[in-house]
DNA sequence: GGTGAAATCCTCGAGTG
DNA sequence: CACTCGAGGATTTCACC
């Protein structure tokens, strides 16, 4: 096994959806809480109807409010241990998406941002150890034209609206 | 409304759980693409009963591999535009708690990572504009006893495993 | 947004290798 | 110990008000 899963992107600068009410802010923190809440249960604490509920979450979904649910997943615990952002530099020449492709060709890249400025993207990455994050780093370095980086290495961290374990 | 969301620390350096096999990977992997799928689909996926998958996911919440389960937003179209991540430096004095506890504090950050060398955290931040990232920066910068802050600020974003929308 | 009924799903105990 | 099966209850889903 490895790090599985698909790939997309995620376009940035969307304009803000006017139509999201108190109440479908009421789901969406709901969801952020628990992805796996029945309709029922949110509906007793909403006060709404189970079958309003799910219309609501419907249609947050046709908004592209809600992208998706996934699953929180204690990744030390499946012996990838070591997490790293590691900043990368390219030639001013580089466009955006080969930044992205290539960085998104390591397995080990959970994500990927470009930034505006010095450097010019930040890669979250995550290892079993620190010999693999090594090889990451050089893989990344030779895949596309890098021509610096520099890792920072995570100590801990701390996540709003993780829940409690 | 603002950034909802409770608080919890997420402990690091956890023990490897050797006994996960192909199957709990599966299952992940099943979940990771997709939170809310039900069990049954599930087991009809995996070649398994469903009350074999249930039992599967109710041991990996128990071992601390599941930790929970979100729903995936995208933010701008709620009007939260603009993502950063923030550099922040501190005396040598400062403990990694007080750090975290500092950052937490301010609503718009997302996840505070503790970093080994320089600088000695990197906040990732969501605001609604520029402006509100300005005052972000400041309040971070006021907080602690920041000695110094650079804010990468991010142009667009690739991550691994978002599902197609 | 609510209601109700049919279809589906979850849950848990019992039985099997 | 992990799996399957099956029954009862809960949940989802959808047409209609």
């Amino acid at each position: 096994m490895g790090v599985p899963g698909s790939i997309c992107l995620r376009r940035k600068g969307a304009f803000s959806v006017p139509e999201i009410d108190e109440i479908d802010h009421h789901v969406l923190r709901l969801l952020r809480e628990d992805g796996r809440r029945t309709f029922s249960e949110m509906a007793e604490r909403i006060g709404l109807s189970v079958a309003a509920v799910k219309r609501r979450v419907d249609r947050l979904r046709e908004l592209g409010v809600i992208t998706g649910f996934s699953v929180q997943i204690d990744y030390a615990k499946l012996g990838w241990g070591i997490e790293a952002f590691t900043e990368l530099r390219y030639p001013g020449t580089t466009p955006v998406s080969e930044i992205i492709r290539t960085a998104a060709d390591v397995a080990e890249v959970q994500a990927v941002f470009t930034i505006a400025g010095d450097p010019d993207a930040l890669i979250h990455v995550r290892v079993r150890d620190l010999g693999h994050l090594q090889k990451v780093i050089d893989r990344l370095r030779r895949a596309g034209d890098v021509t610096g980086t520099k890792t920072l290495l995570v100590l801990g961290s701390w996540t709003r609206d993780a829940p409690v374990p």
